[in-house]
DNA sequence: ACCTGAACACCGTTCAAGT
DNA sequence: ACCTGAACACCGTTCAAGT
């Protein structure tokens, strides 16, 4: 443990080494900051799943001490909540034209949505558990003004969104962690064969195995617009 | 702790002062099982959240050494998955009546799911992320057969599953999470006002502080509903 | 068959201290 | 202003052992 460390350290004095075969010295790191504590974390995130993020590890990755993170992130709270947010960013038109296919951004913004939290499977079912970053409220925001816009009333607004929100975050974190587990599914499905006089219906129509998650996703959406347009 | 267990050791032999003083004895308690632990498990849950469920606490409350849960369970995750399932328990009709109103039957069943859920607010988040057990299986099967009887069609069938269970998932998710927290969703709705110029559109119709969940959810499922409906 | 404590390899975070 | 290690109060689980 002392050699790791000490192997950790000879960074500085080695200058010369550096100048001469510059070498790709995996633990130069950049000074911390709160940027590359989230970017890290989502990383790590990203490789290891919710329970892999560990501050320590987090630590590890960054070469630095577990204790310097509490400099620039109050607590493992806090690193969930900004990595959350840093994931869900939309660079949609920034000024939205005045056009007329409200059902086209909707649908656009929502797909950018979802396809943002598959790409990061832990973030889906982490979103409803916390309060809600910048990022997520700019895309309500636009969510808000693409629908009054296009007509729906102030009264059924909320409802609207309420609506709209379930059925993303339902359908994308279901597919997230149906995803996560490819075996487990077809698991699933084994044990289900092996009852299937308790479950006949499912297990004819393979429900477990069935995996056209962007259709059945596209496909419930289209009927909740329907629904919702203004008439 | 030697008294502690000793205490819980005497319920046999105590037969005499059990009829004279019925001692309501904190610590008499009956043999560990597995149905037992899981309905402990189920307390602590509800009292504590996700984060409250601890091996070593449930122990406690079962007046029982660590160790002695790994012999009726296997690990956490176990305890997880059984305490989900026997929260989602349904009795329905046990025979379906060849009843015309398909609608009816699958709102009541889908209306009781949310409802058990909710009663259990960590259940929701964690229903997706694991295997489903039998109780779950039992539902789904449920919801595909009067879907089925009422002339959806096989090829339509699991997007109608899926999508109601996306939307059931999502919107139950949101709401048991949201309902954990009312100062912090007060705070937020404040944070937004204090960001107005931002977000100005949420913040005008209360988004963060609109709450007829059930309305919501209802008029959602009736559109999912409509547009399901085999014509 | 059922239960146990000690021990191991982890956690997040407080604190007092270093530069 | 920024970083640190030691220490504390926890975790889940292995193991070898008890009855």
């Amino acid at each position: 443990m002392a050699a790791k460390r000490s192997g950790a350290r000879i960074k500085r004095p080695q200058r010369i080494s550096e100048r001469l075969q510059p070498v790709q010295q995996p633990h130069s790191e950049p000074p911390l900051s709160r940027e590359r504590i989230v970017a890290t974390a989502v990383e790590l995130l990203d490789a290891q799943g919710l329970d892999g993020l560990t501050m320590r590890r987090l630590a590890d990755r960054l070469g630095s001490g577990v204790m310097s993170l509490y400099w620039h992130v109050n607590n493992k709270e806090d690193v969930f909540d900004l990595a959350l947010d840093s994931v869900l960013e939309y660079r949609g038109q920034p000024q939205i034209v005045e056009s007329q296919d409200w059902r086209g951004e909707v649908g656009h913004m929502l797909e950018n949505w979802r396809a943002c939290m598959l790409r990061h499977p832990w973030s889906a079912s982490l979103l409803p558990r916390r309060a809600l970053g910048p990022n997520m409220l700019s895309r309500l925001e636009l969510l808000s003004k693409i629908l009054s816009r296009a007509g729906v009333a102030d009264a059924d607004l909320n409802v609207a969104i309420w609506s709209l929100w379930n059925y993303v975050m339902g359908a994308t974190i279901t597919r997230a962690s149906f995803d996560l587990s490819d075996d487990d599914r077809a698991a699933a499905q084994q044990r289900l064969a092996r009852l299937s006089e308790r479950y006949p219906t499912i297990e004819r129509s393979r429900l477990l195995l069935d995996n056209d998650w962007d259709g059945a996703f596209r496909k419930g959406l289209d009927l909740l617009l329907d629904g919702l347009a203004p008439r």
